[in-house]
RNA sequence: GGGCUCAUAGCUCAGUUGGUUAGAGCACGCGCUUGAUAAGCGCGGGGUCGAUGGUUCAAGUCCAUCUGGGCCCA
């Protein structure tokens, strides 16, 4: 009988799954969507509409799609559906950063293990297969992410048309005036006579001698800055590079550190008070000396010294990284053989002087002494075994013994860096690079007045993202922008016999022209004639067949900040210039944000984009660096948590956070997202399986005619619509997820869903308060789908589909439908202040039960009966007579009695109803005085006699 | 060392122009339900708001210093 009486209820149905099984059902729709175009149906559905331009910053193609780069693609992605859904058309052409040392260095290292020697043509041949092949993984990756993007028109900045454009932005710069040369230090191998890069560099354990050499202090100059003259008077200087010495050119002192004026004897030396004793000890003096005087590295300022053995001044400078660690505190200065040196020669104009040769030989430039000429500065392998050092190096050191300029040698044990193919060490070398002047023809203040144009708007988002590109902008020295590498863009220079470099915006453009047929291997396959072949060189060129091409590439930044022009520009796959905005991670202030706005204001007068929203980096849940912590755990990337978790949870995590900081990941943190996920799809099965029954257009209700529960719950779902959109335009997803998680759980779960139960079920299949209730449900549902799917791509768009088929699958998608606006009739806030606080009094209600549950007198809350007291006078005691009939379904109880009470609080008291002598409706559950019988089903409450009859 | 930035319950977030006993969801504990069931409901415990000092009648909220993170430089 009871369980006949079960099957007269209208109890939920449905096929979609309680349990989502993301990682095996998800790419069934990625599938899907694929079959079905749906990013080409979006554009159409948009065509003709105001656009929204997000441009992509590409990733970098060397391999798997780390969980970083997940992140920075699904905000993108998040973004591009919501203003899609809005109403925007939103062309999204994704890129790819396909140059660069580390493709270059993975590959050669391969071709070592192999001992397989390639010309340059088959090495950018390996590098661009080795990219690609990582382009066809990373697509799939970022496409089981969820993230719909016009793969059918992406960019690579290794494909010729995009190399045509990285050349003719170069050709912007030459025409500008821009370019010039001079020479910056490189780490450089001698044997194979080329520049390396940091990563091609081994340190190993090295022998070097460590000489402390004397710099003669002229009488007249130590006179002027008031040091003692009635002696010879030096300066110390200590070097582990004998061989740099005759590229000297200053001393560098710290300006706060106490130097003094040491009497060793016959002459006197000045050195850092704190090393003093070091260093008489390396010269064996044993004396105690005389301090002469102190003075700080700052008073001794452009204190000219002699070269020992050079007729040349050697000038004080002040440096902070000169520290008393070590040495004499004193440092040996040569802008062409150090980093450091390199930067005060600048801040000091000193030349970047070096007189050491690609062969690395002491060249004869006539300052260098003829007995040091064609010296090498090499140790090889065979000079390394033997512990013989480089014969320049010896040469150095007796030119100093010679000059009485040695005061001190000795060996010194340290790591130095070597070359990692040759294995002998490497020596810094400035060689002649290209430059950008930034400060030429206002570019700097032009791109400063864009990024203040840009603030104007409220562009920089978070705000401080303008201060933040404002400090790389100013204080970005002039732009090297050439690379001793292969793989890469050519630099269209070309050299003559005395390398003599030409460079020309009209040849630079002809040859990009070239490139886009040829592809760029034509600059490394081709002779200067043929490449300058019906090309009308400039006046005061050499002809073509006296020229050799430049075998120098650009700067990979030139490579990406030149996406604007090469995609943007082109109105590639839709798109325009500028972008509406850029979207990348914090560190790109000073990386492609940077690049692409000096590449634009150069080219084209102004920023490329109009607003550029950063975000921050992926932390564990200490807030330290993934690397730091959970390296031997498994790999950080996107398909790694996919596997584990889902795309649609991994999108929930990145929504649930506040980007603009640091971003947590852990174990505990996804399964906290976990469950708000399983929340919300219970959510949306509770609503899609009570509406199984339900035609809109057949049973739907006026809003107007609807029941003030169902009102109260619009209302609540006008509030959530209003404040979710208003957050999406902030940016503030993580507000979104509160907002949601909050309604579902709270709004809908504990309250309007758990009430709506007894009606949904029970009442007649018509019933008006029945079809009142899915009416509600059915707007709800609409909205909170929608509000949602730009983030539950896939479970939005499954949910949808179930709702309006009733199958996994559909035509249709979520994805192409607008987003929600709530009627001006949903709010009303009246009723839900009255509503508010009735729910208040469900509290009071529920509070009460407990005690009873605890007792065992009590199970659910419909085996309650509640009385409520109060002043008949009280606003809420009013309230609550008000609504008397709704109080029970309300509070879920099944019954409420109202006894008026002069001058008391309200009060409630809950009783169990089968000590009112109740009796339990076999069917609804509830208690009531009486049953009365149906001649099917047996004895039920009256209520339920009316609900069998339809 | 420098620039930018962050620091509120176990987790993720709110905390309006400084003003009553600092909130929410989740997690946790204890129950209920078994007609959303690898679901749902109720009740409850939990924070000296990173630290210190200052301004103020009053500070999570303003100022200074410090500590600890992050990104970028050196």
């Amino acid at each position: 009988m009871a369980h006949e009486l079960k099957d007269t209820l209208q109890l939920p149905k449905t096929d979609f799954p309680m349990r989502a099984g993301l990682a095996q059902r998800e790419p069934g729709r990625v599938a899907h969507w694929e079959k079905m175009g749906l990013y080409e149906a979006i554009q159409r559905n948009r065509a003709g509409a105001p656009t929204f331009v997000l441009h992509d910053g590409p990733p970098f193609t060397n391999g798997d799609v780390h969980i970083g780069t997940a992140l920075n693609k699904t905000l993108k992605d998040l973004l591009n559906r919501y203003k899609s859904m809005r109403g925007f058309r939103t062309p999204y052409v994704p890129g790819w950063d396909c140059h660069g040392l580390p493709i270059e260095q993975k590959v050669t290292s391969e071709l070592r293990a192999k001992n397989e020697t390639v010309t340059t043509a088959q090495l950018r041949a390996k590098c661009d297969a080795f990219s690609e092949s990582w382009i066809a993984k990373q697509t799939a990756q970022f496409k089981r992410l969820g993230v719909l993007g016009d793969w059918q028109h992406e960019y690579k900045t290794k494909a010729p048309a995009f190399e045509a454009d990285i050349v003719r932005t170069f050709a912007a710069f030459v025409e500008n005036g821009l370019t010039y040369r001079a020479k910056k230090p490189v780490y450089w191998s001698i044997p194979f006579e080329t520049a390396l890069a940091e990563a091609e560099i081994e340190y190993k354990d090295h022998t070097s001698i460590a000489i402390w050499v004397k710099f003669l202090v002229p009488a007249g100059e130590a006179a002027k800055f008031g040091l003692p003259t009635d002696k010879p008077l030096y300066l110390v200087i200590w070097t582990t590079t004998p061989w740099t010495i005759p590229a000297n050119l200053a001393i560098a002192l710290h300006p706060t550190v106490d130097y003094v004026v040491a009497d060793v004897g016959a002459e006197r030396l000045i050195v850092a008070e704190a090393l003093l004793g070091s260093v008489l000890s390396a010269a064996k003096i044993e004396a105690a000396p005389a301090i002469v005087a102190t003075r700080k590295g700052a008073e001794l300022e452009h204190l000219a010294a002699r070269h020992p053995f050079i007729d040349r001044a050697s000038p004080v400078v002040l440096a902070d990284y000169v520290t008393t660690d070590s040495g004499t505190g004193a440092v040996h200065t040569a802008p062409g053989h150090g980093a450091d040196d390199y930067l005060t020669g600048l801040k000091y104009k000193l030349e970047i002087y070096c007189p050491v040769g690609d062969d690395g030989k002491y060249l004869d430039d006539g300052r260098v002494p003829a007995d040091l000429v064609g010296l090498t500065t090499l140790e090889t392998v065979e000079d390394l075994a033997a512990k013989k050092p480089a014969p320049a190096n010896l040469a150095v050191l007796k030119k100093l013994a010679a000059a009485n300029a040695l005061l001190a040698k000795a060996k010194y044990a340290h790591s130095y860096p070597h070359c990692w193919r040759s294995k002998t060490p490497i020596i810094f070398r400035a060689v002649d690079q290209w430059f950008v002047a930034l400060d030429k023809n206002h570019t700097r203040t032009t791109a400063l007045a864009e990024i203040g144009k840009i603030a104007a708007h409220q562009g920089w988002i978070p705000a401080w993202g303008e201060a933040r590109i404002r400090g790389a902008v100013e204080s970005r020295p002039d732009w090297c922008i050439s690379r001793q590498r292969s793989w890469g863009v050519p630099i269209p220079a070309f050299f003559d016999a005395k390398k003599n470099a030409f460079l020309d915006a009209g040849v630079a453009r002809a040859v990009a022209d070239k490139l886009e047929k040829l592809g760029s291997n034509f600059w490394y396959d081709a002779t200067p004639a043929q490449i300058l072949e019906g090309v009308k060189l400039p006046a005061g060129w050499p002809a073509a067949a006296e020229l050799t091409c430049g075998r120098d590439t650009l700067d990979v930044w030139i490579d990406s900040g030149s996406s604007h022009a090469a995609v943007l520009r082109h109105g590639q796959g839709g798109t325009s210039w500028p972008a509406d905005l850029y979207l990348e991670g914090s560190d790109q202030h000073r990386g492609w944000f940077q690049s692409s706005l000096w590449t634009s204001v150069i080219a084209y007068g102004a920023a490329p984009y109009k607003a550029v929203l950063t975000h921050g980096f992926i932390v564990d849940q200490e807030r330290n660096k993934i690397s730091k912590s959970s390296s031997y755990e498994k790999p950080q990337t996107s398909d790694a948590y996919i596997g584990e978790y889902g795309a649609d949870v991994i999108r929930l995590w990145i929504t649930s956070q506040d980007f603009r900081d640091d971003i947590p990941i852990s174990k505990e943190i996804l399964g906290h997202v976990g469950e708000t996920y399983r929340l919300i799809r219970n959510t949306f099965r509770y609503q899609i399986s009570n509406l199984f029954d339900f035609d809109a257009a057949r049973d739907a209700v006026p809003v107007a005619q609807l029941d003030t529960l169902d009102r109260w719950a619009l209302h609540q779902t006008a509030v959530l619509v209003r404040e979710c959109t208003a957050a999406y335009d902030a940016y503030e997803f993580h507000r979104v997820y509160q907002l949601c998680n909050q309604f579902c759980s709270v709004t809908l779960s504990a309250t309007y869903h758990d009430i709506l139960k007894d009606r949904l079920y029970t009442l007649g299949t018509h019933s008006p308060l029945r079809r009142s209730s899915q009416t509600a449900i059915h707007h709800i549902f609409r909205a909170l789908v929608k509000l949602l799917a730009p983030i539950l791509t896939f479970t939005a768009d499954e949910a949808w589909s179930f709702a309006t088929t009733g199958k996994e699958y559909s035509a249709d998608s979520i994805h192409l439908q607008d987003w929600p606006v709530a009627p001006a009739e949903w709010t009303s806030p009246a009723l839900e202040s009255e509503v508010a606080a009735l729910l208040k009094v469900r509290a009071q209600v529920n509070e009460a039960i407990e005690p009873h549950r605890a007792a065992g007198k009590l199970g659910k809350s419909l085996d309650a009966e509640a009385t409520l007291t109060g002043a008949p006078q009280d606003e809420n005691f009013r309230l609550l007579e008000k609504h008397r009939d709704f109080l029970p379904e309300l509070f879920i109880v099944s019954h409420v009695t109202l006894t008026p009470s002069a001058g008391t609080a309200l009060g409630v008291q809950v009783r169990s109803c089968s000590e009112l002598g109740h009796v339990r409706c076999p069917r609804c559950w509830r208690w009531v005085p009486a049953l009365e019988t149906n001649p099917t089903y047996g004895d039920v409450c009256p209520r339920c006699i009316d609900a069998l009859k339809t």
